[in-house]
DNA sequence: TTGATTGCAAACGGTTTGCATGGGA
DNA sequence: TCCCATGCAAACCGTTTGCAATCAA
């Protein structure tokens, strides 16, 4: 499963791109990579492997993790699904957008922000040794729940 | 095995301030943990468990990996040692100072970014919905020995 | 002396793989 | 029809655990 697809900026993952991506690309949709697309389309935090997993078979009862490992390892390689680790478990984001995160070290909460809510590095800032292409910020702290 | 012990601002693991903190909490040193901790403070990149596994066995040759893992999870608990997860799999980076991360996404070196060398973000910016203690900025695009 | 640390090997948990079956296009 | 995707189970791999032996303090 090479990496054959690029759609320019994709702004969060969703079906309908992911149909137009597999017809244009030779990939088939079923039931199973519908059902997981459409749960993490839907998710708000980042869910890990099984979550998904879990999710899926809560409404179709028949969806091997084998399929949700090759259809979340699918999606990264097309780049419409990003993978963090987070904490000390492996999670995947489907907001494609160019954004930060906050993260409570009490719960372990991950939180997006906004990419324009914090001020813009400006790239005079940045190291010259290197190409910087993009970067993002990890904020730490305390979340409100657990205050 | 606890957290028990807090040193305020830890600048850089070194074999020093563990014999001091080891001593002061009553645990034991060892060889291996000595040789353990030599390699990291060394280290300019940011090892995973089996680069440390192979280089103290060089030395030594009689380290297990139990010993390692047993060694860099003590040196987690005490805030001596990160782990990170970069590229896919989990790394320890020996820098405890605040700083940034540079990562190639071609080769995957990961490189420490001085602090200072970004401008600060500025508390004003934060979101003020939670508590926000401390950020750090991953900086990515193409290292120079891989343009 | 004493109990923390070690090495070993088995266990563990998440992810990948091989293969025969099934089902989109 | 063709071959991509699926389910299952076994394999894999990094990490943890249980236990008896060892050794730092």
């Amino acid at each position: 499963m090479t990496k054959k697809y690029s759609m320019g900026i994709v702004q969060r993952l969703c079906l309908k791109d992911v149909e137009t991506m597999a017809a244009s690309q030779g990939f088939k949709m079923t039931p199973q990579r519908r059902m997981i697309i459409g749960f993490l389309e839907g998710a708000t935090s980042h869910p890990t492997a099984d979550e998904v997993y879990f999710a899926v078979n809560k409404k179709i009862p028949m969806t091997s993790r084998a399929t949700v490992y090759n259809t979340l390892n699918w999606l990264k390689s097309v780049d419409m699904l990003r993978e963090r680790f987070e904490g000390d478990k492996v999670r995947y984001d489907p907001n494609c957008e160019r954004h930060h995160h906050f993260i409570c070290r009490c719960c372990g909460l991950v939180e997006d922000i906004h990419f324009d809510s914090l001020q813009d590095l400006g790239l005079i800032d940045l190291p010259q040794d290197h190409s910087v292409e993009s970067y993002e910020i990890t904020l730490r702290g305390i979340c409100k729940g657990c205050e």
